[in-house]
DNA sequence: AAGATTTGACCCGG
DNA sequence: CCGGGTCAAATCTT
């Protein structure tokens, strides 16, 4: 926890100081009367590490309710994670998996994340979301301590494909409409590796996935992002040298938010009005989707800036294995989704406060 | 009939 | 030993 302040701090200073340099680079640059693209570009870049100060800072703020369970739908940092900037949990999921595959019950080792989905009171009270993946239920265990019982599910996919995705859904105590989701290792099923998920066929149990019953709160969106944002800012590489944790921060690809078009395609609200988003969206996620798709694909993002900036100043091998996202009732868990925040990138307008930024 | 879910038993790590 | 995760037979659904 004090490693937790520490790091942000040293990871703020770093932020800042990059931006000053690159600001000193800009003033050098301004006597130049020509390179106006590198101009924008030095710009672009310390209002991006402004970017990133704020956020951690912010950050640091709310991280005492973080630490406190969160308050609903603030992604969780589960310790034993690593992740990885470059790899996903593929290869140590199938290690994993084939290990455990010949060790009959003995407990996997494959990196996980949650997810917190909020089900609407009407209908949802069933089960937690359509994610876009296949599950099959394979047992359900009451946990001590726990109002309601834990369910397990893996892909369809397991036996065909060899897909070792797994995922756990427990109903919170305090709000019954929220689901807490426990993804374990990356699809290696063709829906996990396709670019557009499956057409909506409402797992009968798992269900409500409608915008319309996805109940949005506006006033934690911004905490949500900007812990979201932690998450991503929390990946470090150290533990790439062992060579067993290689992790790709995933994250549903309605963490941004969506809304139901016409058309019937989710759009991240975020990507619509802002550029650094929807740069991103066009470059990695608009990948061919089927018009009547709700889902998205499910794209590669790349964290090598980050990898540079932060791997560099602090290891945080406190948050390593399980990343936690929140998701909208909608969401799509989609693993891979390796999210690369090159700081060229960021939008500086990016109005990470506001609502739209989530759902 | 094939695939999905349920559920008690089994196994493992702490 | 206990709790959590998984297996697998029985049962249900399509």
């Amino acid at each position: 926890m004090e490693s937790d302040l520490s790091w942000e701090r040293n990871t703020l200073i770093n932020e800042l100081i990059q931006g000053m340099e690159v600001a000193r680079k800009l003033k050098a640059d301004l006597k130049l009367p020509y390179s106006v693209d590198t101009r924008d570009l030095l710009l672009q870049r310390i209002l991006s590490s402004y970017e990133k100060a704020l956020l951690i800072l912010r950050c640091s703020n709310a991280s005492t309710s973080e630490l406190q369970g969160m308050n609903q739908a603030t992604p969780t940092l589960l310790p034993e994670s690593p992740l990885s900037v470059h790899g996903s949990p593929l290869r140590e999921d199938v290690h994993g998996a084939i290990k455990d595959h010949h060790n009959s019950k003995k407990r996997k080792i494959t990196p996980k994340w949650m997810d917190r989905v909020r089900v609407s009171c009407e209908s949802g009270l069933e089960g937690p979301h359509e994610d876009g993946y296949n599950w099959r239920k394979y047992g359900q265990k009451d946990i001590l301590g726990a109002k309601y019982p834990r369910s397990y599910y893996r892909c369809t996919f397991r036996s065909t494909q060899g897909c070792w995705a797994t995922k756990q859904v427990q109903r919170s105590d305090e709000d019954p409409t929220m689901f807490d989701i426990t993804y374990r290792g990356n699809h290696t099923c063709s829906q996990g590796n396709n670019a557009v998920l499956p057409p909506k066929s409402p797992e009968k149990h798992e269900k409500p996935a409608h915008s319309h019953n996805i109940d949005i709160h506006h006033a934690q969106a911004s905490q949500e992002s900007l812990a979201k944002f932690r998450s991503i800012l929390s990946v470090n590489t150290d533990n790439l040298d062992n060579g067993d944790m290689a992790y790709a921060f995933t994250f549903p690809s309605t963490s941004f938010g969506c809304m139901k078009q016409d058309n019937h395609s989710l759009i991240p609200l975020a990507l619509e009005n802002d550029s650094f988003l929807s740069d991103l969206y066009q470059t990695h996620l608009l990948s061919p989707t089927t018009p009547e798709s709700n889902y998205f694909p499910s794209p590669t993002f790349q964290m090598n800036e980050f990898d540079g900036i932060y791997n560099r100043s602090h290891s945080k091998s406190d948050i390593n294995e399980i990343i936690s996202t929140n998701t909208s009732a909608t969401n799509s868990p989609i693993p891979d989704f390796n999210f690369s925040l090159d700081p060229v990138e960021i939008d500086p307008n990016f109005p990470f406060n506001t609502p739209g930024f989530l759902c």
